[in-house]
Formats: C-alpha cells, structure tokens, sequence
DNA sequence: TAACTTTTGTTTAAAATTAAACTAAATTTA
DNA sequence: TAAATTTAGTTTAATTTTAAACAAAAGTTA
C-alpha cells in the first residue's frame, strides 16, 4: 500500500534493514583487517563461540548457530584444524557425530583476537557512550527473535 | 581493559555488532526467499539503488557502493544484462568507461519484488511499530556514518 | 609531445559458500 | 529383527566474492 508521498507504508522497516545491512558489511570489514593469525570473521567467530556459549560442540550445532550450510562448517572447522585452534574428535557415544572442542592455542588466538580488535572499539566508545548501545540492544534483540522464530528458509 | 566482571568494557559495543550481523542475515535470507525472477539480493539491490539513488551510474561507483569489488560488480550487472534488467553502454566521454541504466523490464521486475517482499515487512509492522522502526535509526545512521567515514579497508 | 602514472573495467585463480548427492550410523516402524 | 527412514557429516559442482594481474584509455609531468 503506498502512501501520497509515493513512499510504501514500509519504507522504515526497509530503510532500517539497509542500514543493518551496510552496519554489518563495515563492521565485518573492519574486524578483518585487523584479525591476527590470518582468522577470517567466520573462525574467529567459532573460536569466540567457545568462550561465550559452550566448551563443546558438534559440527552441526555450530553450523545451525552461524546460519551456515554443513559443508560451510566442515570447510571452517578444516581450517581452525589445521592452524591447531580446535580439536574435532570423534564422538563416543555416536558414530555420526563429531565432537570440537577450542584448544589451549585456540583460546590463546581468540584472546589475541579481542585484544587486537578493542582498540577499534575503544575508540568507538569515545564517539558513542555504552548507553547509548544499552538502549539500542532491546529492539535489535526483539527485531532478532522475531526474525528466528520465523527463519524464512 | 577488563573491569571485574572479566568482561571487556566494550563488551557491550561487541554484543551490538554480534546482532547487527544476526539480523542482517536472517534479513537477507528473508528477503532471497521470496525475491521473484531469480533475483539475488545483490541484484536486487543494484535495481532498487536506480530507483532510490540514481538513474544512471558507472559499475564502479556501483561497486563502491555496495562496497564490493569491481569484479562482482561486473559479475552482478551480466547477470541482470542477461535478464534484461539493465542496459550497459559505453560512456561517449570516456572510452573506458561505461554507464549503466535500469530497463523498463528492470523497472517491472524491481516493483514486482517489492511487491514480493512487502508482506513480510507488513507483518514484521504488526508486530513493530513504525515509530520503533523511527527511534532506532538515528543511532544506526550515525553508526554507519561513523565506520563508512574510516573505512578499515 | 613522449614517457609516466592513474583510472576503469575485465579476467583469472583462489577461497568461501550453497544446494544437492552421498556415506555411514542411528532410529523408527512394521 | 528386517526394512525403511532420519540424522550427521563430507564431498562435489556451481555460484559468489575477493585479490591480483591485466589491457586500454585518460591524465599528468617533464
């Protein structure tokens, strides 16, 4: 339904998930160019997963966390292999399943990767105050919800 | 710098991030499930970019500002050539440059997907008001603004 | 003007991702 | 229990993207 200024009644929404979306490039790109140990923003990610939610986890669940295919995750638990930053063994108690764990080395990546990221966010909060992120949180959070309880696809 | 909680101060700058790349995936997996003629949001984008920016660009300010490289860029455009979405010609002023129009096809196909994606913005207003949507924008445009202005990359 | 530098777009090779096919194992059902 | 189905992970082929090399044209400079 478009209004008389020629503008569809969800021109907000849309404008708001552009900027999400341009948000979300920059910021990729800007975690990127200062990634240690030539982590991509995918096996960074992994590795912080292993700090902020569980100790363990299977391919699956990992793949299911970051919206990616399984064959994206074999690819990204491949390379965090080879570099000695997880552990993928097989599991026990299934034949199917594996098991990844993060390594001493891999926590010791990961912890070099926050340090070399903070400068960047330092000197965002210089320009932005934390409450200013605080009250921005609860819409992106619903926003989120809402989008994952639907999962288009 | 870690405060007691052995949680970084920016903790809370790195959390927003973390949705802002949340939704803005689940957005664009929104958006590709119901995008009609094949579209890609990448194609889709570069149609919507005629209507909303400009009537006619090189690729490469194209690319820039999609923030890709011109190699994608070159790819995208064959893609929406083929389907007849654009036209691309060379520039009479410049022999190495060339200039891009949308088609009147491109322009139908552009309103089409619109219309396609509409209903799911109409019921994400349901749930969300425009206001919500109003609030929030100012902080994510200065955001952008903020990261688009140092370009880590 | 001739030589250089920069700019514009394409091409190439490599990497990341997807969808689909596949293998093996576990689970369900008949 | 045997057969069928589902699940977990890998592999394959195709697509998208990037970085770098490239070619052609334009602009700069000496």
């Amino acid at each position: 339904m478009a209004n008389s200024n020629d503008q569809p009644e969800s021109a907000i929404a849309f404008q708001f998930f552009n900027e999400i979306g341009i948000i979300s490039q920059l910021a990729t790109n800007a975690l990127e160019s200062c990634l240690p140990d030539g982590l991509t923003s995918s096996q960074f990610g992994v590795l912080n997963w292993f700090v902020r939610v569980d100790t363990e986890a299977t391919p699956g669940r990992l793949a299911t966390a970051f919206m990616v295919t399984k064959g994206a995750m074999t690819n990204t638990l491949k390379r965090l292999e080879e570099k000695g930053f997880v552990r993928v063994r097989p599991d026990e108690h299934s034949g199917r399943r594996k098991l990844v764990t993060i390594t001493a080395k891999g926590m010791r990546a990961r912890t070099n990767a926050i340090k070399s990221v903070d400068p960047l966010l330092q000197e965002l909060l210089t320009e932005f105050s934390k409450p200013d992120f605080a009250l921005s949180l609860p819409f992106l959070e619903s926003i989120r919800t809402y989008l994952d309880e639907r999962r288009y696809r």
